[in-house]
DNA sequence: TACACTATTGCAACGATGTTGCAAAATGTT
DNA sequence: AACATTTTGCAACATCGTTGCAATAGTGTA
């Protein structure tokens, strides 16, 4: 785990700082998007507020998360996958938002569909964002 | 206008003010969605910031506007079409960010796919966002 | 129209979120 | 180890949105 993180950071050339090395942490610990909250909550007192922001604006430039919208207007981040790369996002896959236990999912295999778009109208990007019951809420039966 | 405006208050049984009345017409004399700020803008001075937040919520919960989740995390509001009631929003249309006018529509003839969840997943809702140019910036070839 | 009742507004204060400048500390490089 | 460069923490600030409460405006009734 240790290693993997620090390998992501020299992959997207950023130096290894604690900040860093903890924040990505989070992200590998918990598998869902998490909010900057959730973040200040993980990594406790141990570094400032400001330091997540910046952080967190460090790796969405390198590509390494990406923000998700939500309906309620909370920005929510969550890891890259590969393919993305700095400046250059290629996120395409469905967001689930669970509205019983209120984690974000990233459903990687769900692909965002084509819409027509009236004349005039030109898309470059496209997001959807789908809330429901998520699977781990579901399974509690 | 005037009429409309009064008519679609007493419809959803809100009583005529003149910060409801104001606040209305500036959503039918921009064609675009509004967020907080523009509204802030078109009133003027005329209401506290407190009233103009507090009429968005009670137009929201009559069902005569809706909020719109957009990739920058401001909130956005646009009128509903006749088909919402209040407490029952049904707002199954794409919305489109301008990224040069940096307004929001509904695209009200686009409605969103369906998309095949996970198993596990349940969807209640499905909100699409697509930016890129609109038609009036397209046009001004 | 005048009255009383209720709903709405404005003000002040507050909390949460996010940003910036600058000095101190940590990191990477030689 | 020493230097140059990044990163961090602190303080201060801006914006956004909410709440309580007293003053005001709107509505229904006589």
């Amino acid at each position: 785990m240790e290693q993997k993180i620090i390998d992501l950071l020299k992959r997207s050339s950023l130096s290894i700082t604690d900040s860093r090395k903890k924040i990505l942490e989070s992200f590998f610990q918990k598998n869902s998007a998490l909010a900057h909250a959730d973040i200040e909550d993980y990594v406790g007192e141990d570094f400032d507020r400001v330091t997540i922001y910046r952080t967190l604006q460090t790796f969405v430039d390198k590509g390494i998360i990406h923000t998700i919208p939500t309906p309620d207007n909370a920005v929510v981040y969550a890891l890259c996958k590969d393919s993305c790369s700095a400046g250059h996002h290629h996120d395409n896959h469905v967001h689930f938002i669970c509205d019983n236990c209120n984690k974000t999912f990233c459903l990687e295999h769900v692909v965002v569909p084509n819409v027509h778009m009236p004349v005039g109208f030109a898309a470059s990007q496209i997001d959807m964002v789908v809330s429901g019951v998520c699977n781990f809420c579901n399974n509690v039966s």
